[in-house]
RNA sequence: GGUGGGUUGGCCGAGAGGCGAGGCAACGGACUGCAAAUCCGUGUACACGGGUUCAAAUCCCGUACCCACCUCCA
């Protein structure tokens, strides 16, 4: 059974077959770190972490670039209203999304590529373009270079759309360009710029457009041809098919997939700023653990929009907690991930476009089995070993030491002899039958966080 | 105007011609001193109107509503 993909450029699921066999290149269109990044910005990362996970479980070594935009007008406009270099503003920025990555336990990627540190290689990538006739230096002395739409035949080709009946622009600055759909290579910079801002070139000092920062950097670290190119939907267009149109103007092949995830929204609208706080990753962890925040967004598939709501939210801690639970009572799995022991409905599911929906379906028949089982007394050690290789597949192994593990085993332990002792206690007035004294210490420890499950073997205690 | 996606039970969320994914919640039963946890059981859901078919949530036609992109937004 082969892995299959949704290719946005045919819009089909189609099998994956690498460019080098056991190997998978992809490049990930990270984010411009201008504002804190919210829900809907790591959705991205988790989603295609889960893409890198499974093709290594495929026997694929996976090379994954996920880039940083850190210079771009927004960036500008936002350094100078908070009163930050643009520069100081993108790395205070940057550490708060190496965090949310973090904290949902997205793995680094292979490499991190800069925009900033690239401008060489997007200058001789703009030299190629001109040398083909696929671009050109603005004649209005603005220092601004375009592609030539007009020159690229194939342009519109990744999202279908023919260039004759795209709306121009309203706003659309014609200034030196041929064509208002011509997009900007490289923008001349301008006064009221930052000199840091700015690079020499040959037009002149400016900075790179957005479309060639990937375009340059996907070549650099992937080569000319790689496999898989990622982001989200709303990068289609114009981002994705810019950067197609130039790399290929350029003499080279390119992605020979695109994936893109789908929108988180909140109240039937995007996330953005104006939406408020509340969904930055640091304050929707306040409510519910980071694991329990991964959890929901792979529990629904990568191409499905989700209308995000603090109650679908819950729900889904309580499904992962239910897991957990089960993991627990089942007591230790040998270490280590056991792609083995992956049952058969899961791999199959995963192995559809990354069908996590379905995966967790698998996951929590298993958990039902497992607990059967101990419910009948038996164990359940096939059980919680195929659970926990589910659980490390989607990136939601509760043992992963990503999660920060037992905060502090000396405050375990202190906590551990105080809760024995309420125990103790309890079981003398149980023994008593002085049921009210007994249910006073239940309902004490339940008010401290302490949840008490009394089992055959005598009561066991969680947080 | 162009392009793409959607509308599934109380809620979330899969599926894509026949066999009721899974979770959360609810109700009944088992277990328990009572609970909790767990197990067992309980649902005739697929926007609307037509059509095709032995069979439609799934295909076709039409309608309504929603969303995204065509602006340097994951």
């Amino acid at each position: 059974m082969p892995l299959r993909l949704h290719d946005t450029a045919t819009r089909e699921v189609r099998d994956f077959v690498p460019l080098r066999p056991g190997h998978a290149g992809i490049y990930l269109c990270g984010l411009t770190v201008q504002s804190a990044p919210h829900v809907g910005h790591v959705r991205s990362g988790v989603c295609f972490d889960v893409l890198r996970r499974w093709l290594e479980v495929r026997g694929h070594e996976v090379t994954f670039i996920r880039n940083v935009t850190d210079i771009d007008d927004k960036i500008l406009a936002k350094g100078e209203e908070q009163g930050l270099a643009w520069w100081a503003l993108t790395a205070v920025t940057k550490r708060q999304l190496d965090e949310a990555y973090a904290l949902l336990n997205v793995a680094p990627p292979t490499y991190e590529p800069a925009a900033t540190a690239h401008v060489p290689e997007m200058l001789e990538l703009i030299g190629e373009l001109i040398d083909r006739g696929h671009a050109y230096p603005a004649a209005d002395g603005s220092g601004d270079v375009y592609f030539d739409v007009a020159s690229w035949p194939a342009y519109g080709e990744l999202t279908r759309q023919r260039v004759d009946d795209m709306e121009a622009a309203e706003d659309a600055d014609p200034r030196g360009k041929r064509d208002p759909r011509d997009f900007a290579l490289w923008k001349g910079a301008k006064d009221s710029e930052p000199r840091t801002a700015s690079w020499p070139s040959p037009w002149g000092r400016g900075r790179p457009g957005w479309h060639i920062e990937c375009s340059a950097m996907a070549g650099k670290y992937l080569g000319d041809a790689f496999d898989i190119h990622g982001g989200g939907v709303d990068l289609r267009f114009p981002h994705h098919e810019n950067e197609q149109a130039q790399s290929r103007a350029a003499g080279q092949d390119f992605a020979s997939y695109w994936m893109h995830n789908a929108w988180i929204t909140t109240s039937g609208e995007k996330m953005s700023k104006s939406l408020g706080n509340s969904l930055l990753v640091p304050n929707v962890l306040e409510r519910v653990r980071g694991v329990e925040l991964r959890y929901y967004l792979v529990a629904s598939h990568y191409r499905s929009h989700v209308e995000f709501s603090f109650e679908a939210l819950d729900e889904a801690a309580a499904a992962y907690r239910r897991v957990e639970g089960f993991l627990e009572r089942a007591g230790g799995t040998p270490a280590g991930d056991l792609p083995d022991a992956l049952p058969d409905a899961f791999a199959i599911a995963m192995d559809d476009d990354l069908g996590t929906p379905a995966a967790v379906a698998v996951l929590h028949d298993t958990v039902r089995a497992g607990n059967s089982a101990l419910a009948a007394g038996g164990d359940a050690a096939a059980e919680a070993t195929a659970v926990r290789a589910m659980l490390g597949v989607l990136g939601v192994d509760p043992d992963d030491p990503a999660w920060g593990g037992r905060s502090d085993d000396r405050l375990t332990g202190v906590v551990d002899a105080l809760v024995a002792g309420l125990l103790e206690e309890r079981a003398r007035a149980r023994a008593d039958k002085d049921w009210a004294r007994a249910d006073d210490i239940r309902d004490r420890l339940k008010a401290a966080g302490v949840e008490i499950t009394d089992t055959p073997d005598g009561p066991t205690w969680s947080t």
